[in-house]
This record gives structure tokens, C-alpha cells and sequence, in this order.
DNA sequence: ACCCCCGGTTACCGCAACGGAACCGGCGCT
DNA sequence: AGCGCCGGTTCCGTTGCGGTAACCGGGGGT
């Protein structure tokens, strides 16, 4: 197809992108929600349909993520638009303001690279024999 | 007194470093459970004993302040010291594990002064209207 | 005998977050 | 007539974080 609503869309999100492995669910941080944070990181590259969205974040219910998405628009992280087309078609984009939380998300994720695994082997060393 | 015990002791905590208005619970982050960034505050000037936590930390219950600081330990964040005295002399050190963190809360701090403003405007505006 | 000190523990409970499964509406296709 | 697409919503159940209130142990003071 390739007609006007593929202009200035992204590539697609890769599906593993939060593989079950990712420290994005032992990390000591979160953003918002508990999905608020790799929802950012599925905007960073530009709009995302509610339907590719849930592609990566596969283990997310549909309430939930509409619930979330719901509170960051609320908080002025994301834009909503709706197209009024058929079948519907919806748009979720960051905001400046979400935009800048990508920092604090990259300073959590080299925090994680770096000493994830020492909290990791405490947690697992208290745990065995404590 | 000024004897041994109070070598190396770093001043008195403000009981008012949390006060209500501060942004630490409007802000869309979370370092591990809901009072730990602000122990790892409460620890980075030095060691702390319980209940000198418990004094900016008034909204904290006893049974709650030592769940979060049992899981700091078991994560390798603090180190709990107890010495035999009497009255018991309990003490929470930050790890330099635990310390890694505190680069992270200031890196939220920084976003909240920026742009916490915007963020509860947009929810206020959400909220008052919508 | 009583109470205070400190640093907790125990039992109980409420609420919000999270999750599963099913359903919906409008249009187009077959 | 029936089915599928998309972007949700609704109902209901579970989990677990966090909070409340009460209690504990052991020494020392009065």
C-alpha cells in the first residue's frame, strides 16, 4: 500500500522487545504504571496504533493498557487521536512533556546494566539461606 | 554526652525533609517500594538508627519501615547493624550498592522541579472538566 | 511494682492495581 | 447471513501493598 498513512511511520516494534528476561520487571524503579514505562519506550519512534502497541507488550490486557494509556493522557505523556475511518484506526504519541521522562528511562536502564545482577545475587543469596 | 557513639554521626534529619507538599508522591516514579527512595535520602548522609528514620518519615508505620528495610537488605541496599546495648542501638548503613541509586533519585528530583508543574496541570485540567 | 526506653512483631483489614474472559459496534467482505 | 477487523468496555476475581492497633522483651530508673 504504502499510501498516505504510512508516511512518517516508524518501523515496526519488534515483539521481544521486553522479553520476559528484561530487567524492565525486577528493576528497583518504575514510571507511573507498572506498564507506563515500556509504553514510552514503544512511542519513542514516533505514533503507535493501540493494536501494535500490544504486539510488544503482549503480556498487557487490553483494559489494562487502555487504562493506562487512558492515565498518561490524563497526565498530558500522550496524545489520543482518532481516526474516523473503518475499520477505527487510533493514534498514541508522546508528548513533549512525556518526551522527557526518555532520559530518566535511559539513566534507569544503564543503572540496571550496570548493578541489576549484584542486587540480583543479594536477593538470591538472602533468599537461599536466610 | 558527645561520647564514642556519636563519632561519625551526620546531623540531625530535618523532621520536615517530607513534608506533605514535596513531590515525592505526586512523582510518576518509584524506586523500589513506596518509602524506599526516601530512606536511601534518609541514609546518604551517614547511618541511621530506626527510629531517627521514623522522625521524617512520621507517616511511616514501625511495621512498615522495617518490611522496606528488610527487603533494602535482602537486596543488598543497606546493611542492618545491631549492637548489644541496652536500650537496643539498631543501625541502617546505605550500601555503595545502595549508593548507585542516589544519582538516579537526584536525576528525578530534577525532572520533578522541571516538570512536575506541567504534569499535575494537565491532570488538574483532565480532571476538572473531562 | 511500675513504667519507660528502643526496636521491633503479630493479627487483621481495606483498597487499588492487576488480570481473565467475554462482549460490543460499525462497516466491509463473501 | 455470517464473519472478521479494530479498539476498546464490562464484569468479576485475585493479589499484594500498605495501614491500624495492639503487643513484646529486657534492662534500668524511681
Amino acid at each position: 500500500m504504502t499510501d498516505a498513512t504510512d508516511r512518517d511511520r516508524p518501523a515496526p516494534l519488534d515483539p521481544d522487545m521486553f522479553h520476559p528476561l528484561c530487567p524492565s520487571s525486577a528493576m528497583p524503579f518504575r514510571v507511573g504504571d507498572k506498564w507506563s514505562g515500556m509504553v514510552i519506550r514503544c512511542l519513542q519512534d514516533g505514533p503507535r496504533r493501540f493494536g501494535e502497541l500490544r504486539v510488544p507488550l503482549k503480556a498487557v490486557t487490553p483494559k489494562v493498557l487502555s487504562e493506562t494509556l487512558r492515565a498518561m493522557e490524563r497526565d498530558g505523556l500522550v496524545t489520543r487521536t482518532a481516526y474516523d475511518e473503518n475499520p477505527p484506526r487510533v493514534e498514541y504519541t508522546l508528548t513533549s512533556l512525556g518526551r522527557t521522562l526518555i532520559p530518566l528511562l535511559d539513566a534507569a536502564r544503564a543503572w540496571s546494566e550496570t548493578h541489576l545482577p549484584a542486587l540480583l545475587a543479594a536477593r538470591g543469596a538472602a533468599g537461599s539461606l536466610d
